[in-house]
RNA sequence: GGGAGAGUUCCAGAGUGGCCAAAUGGGGCAGACUGUAAAUCUGUUGCGUAUCGCUUCGGUGGUUCGAAUCCACCCUCUCCCA
């Protein structure tokens, strides 16, 4: 099967340019193509994932990836699917977050200066030495503004109020692809589909400016069955560092998707032979969990490593079926000796010291709706206190809610 | 540049002197039911040393016994005209 079928087959192909030349280009590897990445902040996250995967699968497949970090663009933020406009980062954020990306990058595609390794460049090398006068009458003329108002993905800034910042985003993204045409030989743009516009933008200026052929293709946005984006808990973005969102919570994530999006999940986003998820489409009922438990697994071991997510797993298995111990690797907290009074704690206190809520009244909510176990005991009583020796050995554990698990223990 | 209007809690959006920590919906969290799913139902959703106190309605001042609500100035945004 060559590498476009494949793609096909796993719904990751949303539009393209032009399918006949995609095709060829791709599957004989012969793509050098580069993915936009916004710097907006420190971690990479899990709606960053497909683009990762989809510049593996093209790398395997013999195609030049370039990760392009946003350093430049990233000043200006893009408008797209957006209602409010973006904070502003200052420049040295962006330098962080874009030496953040990079580290995180290297897990998944191999760079270097090999025909077919990834090259990392950072927009902001060229962007920022544009002169506005020159680039007017660089590519000015190549954009008409018309088309530029219909453009979908300003479609939502219309009604609220588009500056003229922002505006000129798509401007910059188009500059990006014709400045990476002309210097390292760069043919072809994936995206999100939310990019398609911007994208079009690009394939459009080399067109004009330069009369050849480039090519453009997004990949489906990652949604779930109800339609809204995925990667994200209680609008917080699930993150690829460690620090920022733990293996086991992000095993924990994907461990939890809908039933309805399972495979979807798996046959974007992983790596396993199709002829096994087709396969494992045909499981009854009764095995979605254990269907969910690959994905979960899968995803977990390629972002944290095979070792990380066994331990999700395994920590996982023994919270929620009981037996094991593995419990030791999930999430703790190591009280002070300052978090204690007259040598005890209070519950409440506690609760909000391992960030299980947010303020004390939240904590007394939880205990009072039931909703807090210590040790496996439902804790009914918010004016609970615990001695500083009820930690010794394993310590605590706290379980907010039927999925929360918490190990508290003292210094 | 001229004119009109708007800014309320996570979001949307009521509230136009005291009964307002602020309706309603969404979202979130918890409970029940389940399969660590979905749907449904219930509770809850500013903070606290807690039948009371404290801080919130773009900002700063002011009027008043009392202000999200009235006045002044400022900031931001939207719309119409140029």
């Amino acid at each position: 099967m060559t590498i476009y079928d494949e793609l096909v087959a796993r719904g990751l192909i949303a539009q393209v340019t032009d399918e006949a030349e995609i095709k060829e280009l791709i599957n004989a590897g012969k793509a050098t193509f580069y993915i936009g990445f916004d710097c907006t902040a420190d971690s990479l996250t899990a709606g960053h994932f497909m683009a990762l995967t989809l510049m593996k699968r093209l790398q395997m497949a013999g195609n030049k990836p370039i990760a392009l970090i946003g350093g430049g663009t990233t000043m200006i933020g893009d408008p797209s699917g957006r209602t409010d406009m973006r904070k502003m980062l200052t420049k040295e954020d962006i330098d962080h977050n874009a030496e953040c990306f990079k580290r995180q990058m290297e897990r998944f595609i191999e760079f270097g200066d090999g025909a077919n390794q990834a090259m990392m460049v950072n927009n902001a090398d060229w962007l920022l030495k544009l002169n506005y006068v020159e680039l007017l009458r660089e590519v000015g003329a190549c954009f008409s503004v018309n088309n530029m108002l219909r453009a979908k993905c300003y479609e939502q800034r219309m009604e609220k109020g588009l500056s003229f910042l922002e505006f000129n985003y798509m401007i910059m993204q188009s500059y990006d692809f014709y400045h990476m045409f002309q210097t390292i030989g760069c043919n072809m743009q994936f995206g999100g589909d939310d990019q398609w516009s911007n994208m079009l933008g690009g394939t459009e200026l080399i067109r004009r400016k330069l009369g050849k052929d480039a090519y453009a293709m997004t990949i489906t946005l990652l949604t779930d069955s109800q339609g809204n984006k995925m990667g994200k808990t209680a609008g917080n973005a699930v993150w690829l560092d460690a620090n920022k969102t733990s293996p086991y919570d992000f095993y924990q994530y994907w461990r939890n998707v809908g039933d309805a999006d399972v495979m979807k999940c798996i046959r974007m986003l992983t790596f396993l032979p199709l002829e096994q998820i087709d396969e494992m489409a045909t499981w009854q009922n009764g095995r979605i969990n254990e269907a969910k438990e690959i994905l979960a697994f899968e995803l977990t071991k390629m972002v944290h490593g095979e070792e990380e997510a066994v331990k999700a797993q395994n920590a996982a298995r023994a919270l929620f079926s009981g037996g094991g111990d593995a419990a030791a690797d999930m999430p703790s907290t190591a009280l002070a000796a300052a978090d204690f009074t007259d040598g005890a704690i209070g519950l409440l206190d506690m609760m909000v010291k391992c960030a299980l809520a947010p303020s004390k009244k939240e904590a007394r909510r939880l205990v009072e709706q039931g909703g807090v176990e210590v040790n496996g005991e439902r804790a009914a009583d918010p004016t609970t206190r615990f001695a500083a020796d009820a930690f010794a050995g394993e310590g605590l554990i706290l379980k907010k809610g039927k999925k929360v698990f918490h190990r508290v223990v003292t210094e």
